[in-house]
Order: C-alpha cells, then sequence, then structure tokens
DNA sequence: CAAACATACTGAACACTGTTCAACAAAACA
DNA sequence: TGTTTTGTTGAACAGTGTTCAGTATGTTTG
C-alpha cells in the first residue's frame, strides 16, 4: 500500500513543521515564553494537534534538545582534521565554548535546564550528552596515550575538563559574570575564557615548567 | 509616635512571615511549584497582600536567594580559623561543594536560575555574589603573597576556581552527571568532586612536581 | 464621643498557561 | 454508497501571576 507510506511521510513531515516551529519559537521568546499556543500559531494549527506529535511539552524541549546536540556536533566536525591530539583538546574546548556563546538558549537546554533530564523517555540514557562526553573521553585518552597529559583515569579527567568548561559557560549564560566580574576584564570575557581553558588543559601536561 | 513604630514593626514581622513561609515552600516543592497562592495559603492570607511587601515574584525570589546567602556566608565562617592560605583555599571550595550538595534547590536560585539577576532590584549591583566572590579573591591573593600559587592576577584565577567548582556543582544539580560518568564511578561523585577540586588547586602550586 | 481619614487586606476578575476529551470532518476502505 | 478509520479541533478544566475596586479596621481629628 502505498497510500500508508505516504501518510507515514506527512505525519512526519508535519512532526517535523511542529519542530521546526518551536526551534524558532524557542530561539526567539526563550525558554520561558515559549508556549504550546505559540508554536501552534506559528504554524496555523490547534494547539491540540501538537499533543497528536509530542506526548507533552517536555517531549517537545526534549526533542529541541536534540535539534541543539546536532547543532554542536556539525561545530565539531573539523575537529577530526586535527591530528595532534592536545592540540584537538584545546580545540574542542574552544568549539565547545563558542557554541554556548553563540547559542545560550540551546545550551541552556542541553545543558543547565533540569527538566530536560527529568523528561527523558522511558528512563532511557541520555544519548546525546553520552556522545558528546565520549568524544572528549577520547581526546584524553587519545592524550594520555600519546604520553602528553598524566591521568590515572581518562574518564575523571574529561570529567573535570568538561566540568571547568561548563562553568564557565554557564556563569556566563546565566548571567553571573558580569555581575562580578571587574569592569576592565569585561570587554574579554570571551578571551578570557579561552585563555582559562588553554591554562588548565596546560597544567596538566607532562612537561608543564614550574612556574614562578 | 509609638504607633508608627509598632505598625513598621508589625509590616516587618508580616514580611519576614511571608518570606519564611516561601522559603519553605520553596524548598519543599521547588521552584517551579512555588506559587504564590501555595504562599499566601499557607500563612492564611489572601494572595494579594504578598504584594503589599514584595514587588512581584521576582521580588519574592530575590529575597529568597538573598536567605540563600546568609545560609552560604554561615557555612563559611570556620574558614577565618585557617591560618594557611592555601588550606583555607582547598577548604573554600570543600564548603562552597557542600553547601551546593545540601541545599541544590537554593544553590539552584542562587547561582543557575538566570531570572534571580533580571530581576535584581533597580539594576543594582549584585552585593551577595560580589562579597562571595570577593572572599575568594582575597584568599587566592593571600596564596599568591605566600609564595603558594603562582597567577599574573589573582581575580582571574579565583574566576577559574570559581567556574571549575560551579561546574562540578551545577552538572550535579542539573541531573547531568548521574546520566554520563560511568556506573563504578557514581558512588564516589561527592568524593570525586572534592578531589577535583583539590587536583586543580593543587596544579596551580609553585612546587608543584611534574607528573609521569 | 462621633465623624473623617488612612491603612491593611481581600474577592473577583483578567489574561495567560498545559492538557484533555468529546465532537467533527475528511479520507480510505468495503 | 455506506462504514470505518484517521486527523483535527473547540471548548473546557485547573492552574498560574497580577491588578483593581471595594471593604473593614484602627487611628486621628473635630
Amino acid at each position: 500500500m502505498g497510500v500508508n507510506d505516504r501518510k507515514e511521510r506527512e505525519k512526519e513531515e508535519l512532526r517535523a513543521l511542529i519542530l521546526a516551529a518551536a526551534v524558532e519559537v524557542f530561539l526567539q521568546k526563550g525558554f520561558d515564553n515559549t508556549s504550546i499556543r505559540a508554536i501552534a500559531d506559528k504554524i496555523e494549527y490547534s494547539p491540540t494537534t501538537i499533543y497528536l506529535y509530542f506526548k507533552d511539552k517536555a517531549a517537545l524541549f526534549h526533542a529541541i534538545h536534540q535539534e541543539g546536540f546536532k547543532l554542536m556536533f556539525h561545530h565539531f566536525v573539523p575537529l577530526q582534521q586535527v591530528a595532534d591530539p592536545f592540540e584537538r583538546l584545546l580545540l574542542q574546548g574552544r568549539y565547545y565554548l563558542d557554541f554556548a556563546f553563540q547559542n545560550p538558549e540551546l545550551y541552556d537546554l542541553m545543558f543547565l535546564q533540569p527538566g530536560t533530564m527529568e523528561a527523558l523517555p522511558d528512563d532511557l540514557e541520555w544519548m546525546e550528552g553520552n556522545a558528546a562526553f565520549g568524544s572528549l573521553v577520547q581526546n584524553v585518552q587519545a592524550c594520555i596515550d600519546a604520553r602528553i597529559i598524566w591521568a590515572e583515569s581518562a574518564e575523571v579527567l574529561a570529567f573535570t575538563i568538561w566540568a571547568s568548561v561548563h562553568g564557565i559557560a554557564s556563569l556566563q549564560i546565566q548571567k553571573r559574570c558580569n555581575k562580578v566580574i571587574s569592569d576592565h576584564l569585561k570587554p574579554h570575557i570571551a578571551t578570557l575564557a579561552f585563555e582559562q581553558v588553554n591554562l588548565m588543559l596546560k597544567s596538566f601536561r607532562i612537561d608543564r615548567v614550574p612556574r614562578g
């Protein structure tokens, strides 16, 4: 039956349409002001229709969060061209922050909103997060294997690195940065963030020279 | 006039009563489920009354956030007994994480909810945050003065440290930790966090020995 | 003491929100 | 053509933050 095929295709198209509208409203109006009705208005459907394609608002936001990860992985593509593991690690930190600063709303949804996790369908694994973290662990492991960095556990060190970079992104996105940092540093906050990541990563190098 | 004094006192008392109820509801039901009506019910007043003591919900939440900082500063009191600057710095990281893990809802409000910042009355300074960060800068400066740590700028290093510690707290509170870390590490996450802070702080020591 | 006033408080309403369910129209099948 | 399945929706429910006219109480004044 070609009919069912077409219907399934149409269903998928409407789902995609809803999701696209949701992303648009989300990026335009922010997390708190993204309402089901606003999305429905944008695509000229009834709010009720959205519930035929997404279980509830949490599921819809989970789908937006997935779109965010797609975009982030796209940011990471050039990393595969970088042969040197340490250089790759530095660059991954830079790209990560780039993504966070350029897409604060999405980053918020992906890594900061707790609701996004609680609504994980069927208590399944957090695939997107695991994939992103996994690639970081791999890069750290590569640095260890190449004897550029020393660490007991690649996973533990990767977590430390992630936490540091995420902390910077978080403080910036949640607006705590500008309220605390001195005026003369504010214009260079983005640069500062990169330097901090570099500094931290370099401090794990085996060949690091004691300072002072 | 003793009458006005009494009235002012009563007004202050009711404000305190509302705030106490707000904190209670907030800690019990969490950020999203804290409604003006629930708070009003708890103290048996009309919801409208709350608006006579707080401009809006954001102002009320800002007051709760201030209570959070009071509690946090209380946690930090023992630090003044610690003479060694580096030991003090390590302990501050530990106490910070202690507070975050023990009061996740409050930490969320204080350092993660962006609304808390946007509602800063009259676009004034973030006094509480500045005080907390200031004490960290002081401790870092003390380490630099004692030639235990080397850094170009105490403020920049303090910010790096804060970002790292905050990153760990944030990932844990926003539920990203458990979804990404290996099973065999999960039981030791709290310990892990402390060890990571120690590791990072120690890597800034002048006398640090190259590893490997 | 009684009238005038000021203050503290509230009920009802408005404009939203997420979500559900019975009703309906249209397409697919017999 | 009649029946069944499918896709869509309007109306409603329970909840939210917030406002405003009105009330009731306590204080001050004539």
